[in-house]
DNA sequence: CGCCAGGACGCCC
DNA sequence: GGGCGTCATGGC
């Protein structure tokens, strides 16, 4: 749990454990759309917004109010995930837009995390925002999507017909939302995955990229003792951001 | 030249 | 149900 004080035009909160640079680049997200720099360890400053703004937006993208502490204390008990934490455990879930998550995780398929950032600019280069279900539907030969320009439109031609309906699935259990989001050509299981996690905050979602699954065939062998975890995403993203760095230290 | 990147699809058996 | 080639693009 946060506490926050009001400065002016800025915002100072302290989240114990909280590490804002980690958290933004740690593959969760793919551009930057806060004003803030770190302060000591777990104070942030948050600029240029209101203490409402805080309350009612910022305080849930950085999911501030769960106590990640004790989450974590959950997971140490394995030492694999003891060492995950040590290394990345500043990390919180970003509560994206629903919208923007599914997009950016179908861009992300076969993908390397660069080029999706660089894809994603060139996107709002040309739109002068996030591009909407609509914006996508115009050419966007230009963003260089390759294979995976069709499987946006897909997204796109979906919402607007209603036949997947991003306000509805935030209500549905996970097996069913699962479901929904997967009538998109081009949203596997994966994708659906993430979109839940990063853009729904479903925190026990699990997304299985190539990552964790070397994680999992390395270190859980005979499965992960926290598949079932109502905070499952969050182990996820531990591990995913240590095994890909820790191999190149 | 090859292999890889936060996968999904279509086809095969 | 599982296995495998293919799909654009770009970096190394």
């Amino acid at each position: 749990m946060r506490e926050f004080e009001v400065h002016g035009t800025d915002i100072y909160v302290c989240c114990k454990g909280f590490d804002l640079e980690l958290t933004l680049d740690c593959g969760q997200s793919f551009r930057r759309i806060v004003n803030a720099e770190q302060k000591a360890d777990g104070v942030v400053i948050l600029h240029d917004i209101t203490e409402e703004e805080f309350l009612s937006k910022w305080d849930d993208y950085f999911d501030f109010k769960l106590d990640y502490e004790a989450v974590k204390a959950e997971f140490e008990a394995d030492p694999t995930m003891k060492k995950a934490i040590d290394f990345c455990g500043g990390i919180h879930i970003l509560k994206q837009d629903p919208w923007e998550a599914l997009i950016s995780f179908i861009i992300s398929q076969n993908n390397n995390i660069p080029r999706i950032k660089l894809i994603i600019e060139r996107l709002i280069t040309h739109f002068s925002r996030f591009p909407t279900a609509e914006d996508l539907l115009t050419d966007i030969s230009f963003a260089r999507l390759g294979f995976r320009e069709k499987y946006l439109k897909s997204a796109a031609e979906n919402i607007l017909s209603g036949r997947v309906n991003l306000e509805e699935i935030d209500k549905m259990t996970i097996t069913n939302s699962r479901q929904a989001l997967m009538k998109i050509s081009g949203v596997g299981p994966k994708v659906a995955e993430c979109t839940l996690l990063y853009g729904f905050h479903r925190l026990e979602a699990f997304p299985r990229d190539v990552w964790i699954n070397r994680a999992l065939d390395e270190f859980y062998p005979n499965g992960f003792p926290y598949i079932d975890s109502k905070y499952a995403g969050i182990a996820q993203q531990y591990l995913f951001h240590y095994i890909r760095n820790i191999k190149n230290a």
